[in-house]
RNA sequence: GCCGGAGUAGCUCAGUCGGUUAGAGCAGCGGAAUCAUAAUCCGCGUGUCGGGGGUUCGAGUCCCUCCUCCGGCACCA
């Protein structure tokens, strides 16, 4: 089955940061870990550079919007690789080859009769040149930015109709429990859809920073429009002219979004894609926030860095390499739920389960096969209590992750890496060492953890992909697919020296 | 206000269809061991399962009510 998983474009006013960094990776997660079941991947990732915000910083910085764009976007291109991202394209919509793509789109929605021509009346500022939002209304009608009255205003523009696909989003919602995951995500959308849906302006005619409107030249197309469209145009060009993957590919599997774009994705995008004869994705995967320790004791101020307790994704990695990111990010807070986030936080996972419990025993297990047997065991059986603990642990990471439960799936794993922790004190290597008679219970409890040991870390290759890569080869096997997780004996069993994993600071 | 979610050990959370002495990790205290990144393992918790009421032989788990916290209730990307 093609599998194709997608995070939000990234918007280029801003400069990447931590929670850019969380879904590029959970999405890398899954993806990897399809990879490791055979399954045909496309991983997109890529950014959202046009609309207003983009405009009018270039403007104060006196450079052409293209150029911010240009700039910025390449700062969460270079962010990919230091993440170890193994995304398969990199979008970005003000590509030509998206632009005409959205043109195109949206020109089908017209002709399948679902624009028209309307009247926008809101509440608009002058100095800011856009009108607001009844949330953005500031005391007796005013701009909460410039404390200036507003203005009743009207324009003219072009409205997508999604009132029309009220009923189509309903038997949606029915028939697919799963569209938007987790459930209360779910819940949510279904309530706003339940509330009744209006038709939203599908262009903006007084901004000149985004894609044209091919059928009226004066207007750009609302960025948010253009921006969704990015995950179905990226797959018609990707790979060049010659190879178009959208009937590989389309409709997604899952695309990751945060709680923020909820409406977006799972009442827009359908809808969109039900009015350009497009079929809608299997799952929006709703994540939470990663929540600092600035967020809560607030009083109103805004939170600085001062305590140094937020966790800087730059610093991180440079100190301790993409796989401790990765690996607290997916560990420490629920997939789907928000969760509290620290630098002390990531500190303790670091040192008591990246390096104390996962680290350490691969340390140790290397360490007795060479200094027992001289890093080569030959035709050793398996202690089959140990491992009957290991049966069906590949089988139920893998129907976690395919529901993108990966902090469940991660729990499952490190359960195990505690059991072989265990295991070595229960049956105490170093005493069968010193018994010749006991030579051979000794090459079986070698064996056995090198065999655990080597299934507990094929199956953590999608959450520390360069990690595990080292310690598979110093195992001697260097197999990374989903296969490869179960526990059979093996005719040689090597180890070759290894140095710590994740070394303590 | 309406809708939804949450309130379980010092901290972070698990608790499936209601059923034996309510669990895990971390932190803390005590001990064992020495293969290992002084890394590991074992032992130690009298928790009003937010308050109150109810259903039931039996409720953290169902119903009612109250309290507290969080989120959503449309055109900010």
């Amino acid at each position: 089955m093609p599998f194709y998983v997608t995070t939000p474009i990234y918007y280029v006013n801003a400069a990447p940061h931590l929670g850019h960094a969380y879904t590029a990776i959970a999405a890398d997660v899954l993806a990897r870990h399809q990879r490791q079941r055979g399954e045909d991947v496309f991983f997109l990732t890529g950014t959202d550079e046009h609309g207003e915000p983009v405009a009018l910083a270039a403007e104060q910085l006196g450079i052409p919007p293209l150029e911010l764009a240009n700039r910025n976007a390449q700062r969460f291109q270079d962010l990919m690789p230091l993440l170890d991202i193994s995304n398969d394209f990199f979008i970005r919509t003000t590509d030509p080859h998206h632009v005409r793509k959205v043109q195109e789109i949206l020109t089908r929605v017209r002709e399948n009769g679902f624009v028209y021509e309307g009247l926008y009346e809101g509440w608009y500022c002058p100095r800011c040149a856009d009108f607001k939002t009844e949330a953005e209304i500031g005391p007796d009608n005013t701009c909460p930015i410039h404390k200036i009255p507003l203005v009743r205003e009207r324009e003219e523009n072009w409205f997508f109709q999604l009132s029309a696909f009220q009923g189509d989003l309903e038997r949606l919602f029915d028939g697919q429990p799963d569209f938007v995951m987790p459930r209360h995500r779910y819940n949510e959308a279904r309530a706003f859809l339940a509330s009744g849906l209006q038709d939203v302006s599908l262009t903006r005619p007084k901004l000149r920073w985004g894609v044209e409107v091919p059928w009226d030249r004066s207007q750009v197309f609302y960025v948010w429009f253009d921006a969704l469209l990015n995950y179905v145009t990226a797959l018609s060009f990707a790979r060049g002219k010659q190879q178009d993957l959208t009937h590989k590919f389309w409709p997604a599997t899952y695309h990751l979004i945060g709680k923020d774009i909820l409406k977006f994705h799972t009442i827009y995008w359908p809808a969109l894609l039900m009015a350009a004869d497009l079929a809608v994705p299997e799952h929006v995967f709703v994540h939470g926030f990663l929540l600092t320790p600035s967020d809560d004791g607030g009083e109103g101020e805004k939170m600085s860095k001062s305590r140094g307790n937020v966790i800087d994704p730059f610093g991180v990695i440079d100190e301790f390499g993409a796989d401790a990111l990765r690996f607290y990010l997916t560990r420490e807070v629920a997939f789907g739920q928000d969760g509290p986030v620290s630098e002390s936080g990531f500190l303790a996972r670091y040192e008591s389960e990246l390096a104390n419990d996962y680290g350490n025993l691969a340390s140790r297990t290397v360490a007795m096969i060479r200094r027992y047997r001289d890093g080569v065991i030959e035709d050793a059986p398996l202690d089959d209590e140990l491992m009957a603990e290991f049966d069906g642990l590949a089988d139920t990471v893998s129907a976690c992750l395919e529901r993108a439960e990966m902090t469940i799936a991660l729990e499952e794993i490190w359960k195990r890496v505690r059991r072989l922790n265990r295991y070595v004190e229960e049956r105490a290597p170093w005493q069968l060492a010193k018994d010749p008679a006991q030579a051979g219970e000794l090459d079986r409890v070698l064996a056995s953890l090198h065999e655990g040991l080597r299934v507990l870390t094929v199956l953590l290759v999608p959450y520390l992909p360069a990690a595990t890569g080292k310690l598979l080869a110093a195992l001697g096997r260097p197999e990374t697919e989903l296969d490869a997780a179960r526990c059979a004996p093996a005719p040689v069993v090597r180890a070759d020296a290894l140095e710590p994993l994740f070394p303590k600071r």
